[in-house]
DNA sequence: GTCTTCATGTCGGAT
DNA sequence: ATCCGACGTGAAGAC
């Protein structure tokens, strides 16, 4: 039997190097004290420290403090790592092209090392998205107000695609903006983006509303709203 | 000594129990197959896999599968959690409030599981960001063009705060926007929003432009900025 | 590839 | 605590 899992304890660097060699579609993880440095789109250098550190076998890094949801540094998936022995520390090299960037991790110390063969099939099923505002919305247009009919959703315009698209009871074209929580001025400037664009491309004579969809709304984008004549109906996803 | 790490090679529950309860201030690795649910702002399921637990002695969460940078499940820090064994399972139960969130993580089997008691006195120091391309026109106003004098960074406007506030070399007040990377709409929006609360503002017959500054810009992003009079000038951090 | 937007975004700073 | 915007944002879908 193949085993599944290995790990090494206070591993010398040839152990570990040899680890993360033949990792081929394991999960690794190291333990230990060690530099970072990251160069690319920006650049950054993080002193000694213990850390965590993760290999996935699709080319992600992930370098993680005590501290913090976020890693301190990472790659992003389809990286390249290397490793190699120099000056008596274990370095793992992780590159890639478009952008260019590459991460060095450079270890004084290891005090743990796995190498984790994990096979995952399940997918996330995920509830009370933006997607399920939109549908709940689509099933039961009168939670809108009465007499909204949609027509589309995901209408281009020359800003960009609208939420969803529709009409009002008196023929009047509804644009619908929805948010999964509360909004702020962003929210408020991207809906007008939308509308100011149809208000160009529609004859002369239609009226555009805007609406924006979410559970609540911030003073500023409220005032916002005021200014440009949008409107705002309270949803919940 | 007190040793800073302890493991756990396919460990009962009782023993991985024990290592989790007495942790301290020691960061957590669980490899194992596990079921994961979450319920707060959204809702998910996540059915059985192999995958990565990290727990960090600020009530961090981290669910890792062997794909992808960004954890399939996780808590941010300050959360509190508690483990458990239930019904054969290894159950993990990370909960906070405000927004009241809870994740529970079942395990069938942990593989291994380790206890690091990190110390990482290191901060990031990171170069490439929008305040140092701040600071870089600050230094050299001309980059922005010649004349410009900067008055003000972080200025308040009724829509938000502005990067930097000036004068050009008619006594025209201007406003820029800064990005770090090359921008789309939603910067020229931004930029739109301040120029509009500014205008209202202002002195009638004060001319205020608003200029973009940014790596580059998308093709909808420049036909924005054109139909608003906005203005975009090239530079990176 | 680029573009656009969503996200349980996270994070930090200011009020 | 909320508000607001930056982030090496990442990830997904469309083109």
């Amino acid at each position: 039997m193949t085993e599944a899992l290995r790990t090494a304890v206070d591993p010398d660097h040839e152990t570990t190097l040899e680890l993360i060699e033949t990792a081929g579609d394991s999960l690794c993880t190291l333990l230990g004290r060690c530099r970072v440095e990251y160069d690319g789109r920006a650049a950054s250098t993080l002193d000694s420290g213990d850390r965590l550190v993760v290999l996935k076998p699709d080319g992600t890094v992930l370098v993680h403090t005590d501290e913090g949801q976020q890693p301190v540094n990472w790659q992003p998936p389809g990286c390249t790592h290397e490793a190699d022995i120099e000056d008596d520390h274990l370095v793992v090299r992780s590159h890639r092209t478009s952008p260019d960037e590459k991460l060095v991790v450079r270890f004084g110390r290891v005090v743990h090392a796995t190498a984790y063969e994990a096979t995952d099939a399940a997918e996330l099923v995920l509830t009370g998205t933006e997607a399920d505002l939109r549908e709940r919305i689509l099933a039961e247009p009168s939670l809108l107000e009465p007499g909204f009919e949609p027509r589309a959703t995901e209408r281009e315009t020359p800003a960009g695609a609208v939420d969803i698209y529709g009409q009002d009871s008196n023929g009047n074209v509804v644009i619908v903006e929805l948010k999964r929580r509360r909004v702020g001025p962003d929210a408020v400037s991207q809906l007008n983006r939308y509308v100011a664009a149809l208000d160009r491309d529609l004859h002369e004579g239609t009226t555009v509303r805007g609406v924006l969809v979410a559970p609540s709304v911030t003073d500023t984008a409220r005032r916002l709203l005021d200014e440009r004549s949008l409107e705002f109906v309270s949803l919940e996803p």
